[in-house]
DNA sequence: TATTGTTATACTCTATAACTATA
DNA sequence: TATAGTTATAGAGTATAACAATA
């Protein structure tokens, strides 16, 4: 075989965890975006545009997103006061206390994967992918906040 | 902190795999989705309703995700002959191609995370993760075919 | 002129409900 | 009756292009 066995492993447990992520989220009516959304948000106020750029996507994508969470009271919006073209973004208490909820259901529903692993094992486990994700602060940020703060 | 150390390094890992695959597929114009698919015909000819079994979806999903993928040329129905209710859905060569071409470049997209380990820790790595996943054949088959005949 | 954000438009992905054809 | 698949419909997520307001 000239695969490369590791790439496979990533992949199917990546496929496992998002798994996880989109049940989870689909629980609340929440897609993968709208879970990454309240979790970046959970620690930070940002601008349409720097909010866009964290998720990769383009700003009018990330005014409908806006638009739909603010509808269902988990975002709001203000004017920014240093420049009046710039709206900024923020969380509620109601998406505060959702985006906790969802933190620690989803640490839940990983625990059968992690269970599978004993204590040193899942010490290594963690070491290891540690030291190959590369510092990457737009990735995660759905579990802690600053989960991402890792870069 | 109570937080799981593990599960947050598995989300931030999975965010990025899941990154490199989106990325890829968008460069030929194909969904995680349409991923999937190709990766799960590679070496099977299914029915609509078991291929919407193996990802998750509903059976008038699958319907419009083949008919995209038959209208590029990728996948193709059959009529079942056992059952004349069923059809049968398969990649073509040009979907062969295209898959094996995917394989590579996922291979290729994944070696900066990889080659930040050495043989001994990606082999561990490797060890570790097949240990923590759960057996799915459900879940991946986007690299090899059968990738995902570890349950 | 360039940037920020919204809106109009179009396409993919997704599910539910209704339907046809077969079993 | 139940199952297989398609179609109609509706809503979310996505990008491109055009626009208004501000810098």
């Amino acid at each position: 075989m000239t695969a490369e066995p590791l790439a496979e492993a990533l992949v199917l447990n990546a496929f496992q965890v998002m798994g996880v992520l989109t049940r989870t989220g689909a629980e609340h009516d929440l897609s993968l975006t709208q879970l990454r959304v309240l979790g970046i948000l959970r620690d930070r106020r940002l601008r349409v545009t720097e909010l866009a750029a964290y998720l990769g996507l383009d700003k009018s994508t990330m005014s409908g997103l806006i638009d739909r969470a603010e509808r269902r009271g988990l975002l709001a919006r203000d004017k920014n006061p240093d420049d009046r073209r710039a709206v900024d973004v923020y969380i509620t208490d109601a998406g505060q206390q959702l985006a906790a909820r969802l933190q620690e259901q989803i640490q839940r529903a990983l625990m059968p994967m992690i269970d599978r692993l004993d204590a040193a094992q899942q010490r290594r486990l963690t070491e290891l992918l540690d030291a190959a994700s590369p510092p990457d602060r737009t990735a995660a940020a759905v579990l802690s906040p600053r989960a991402d703060r890792a870069g």
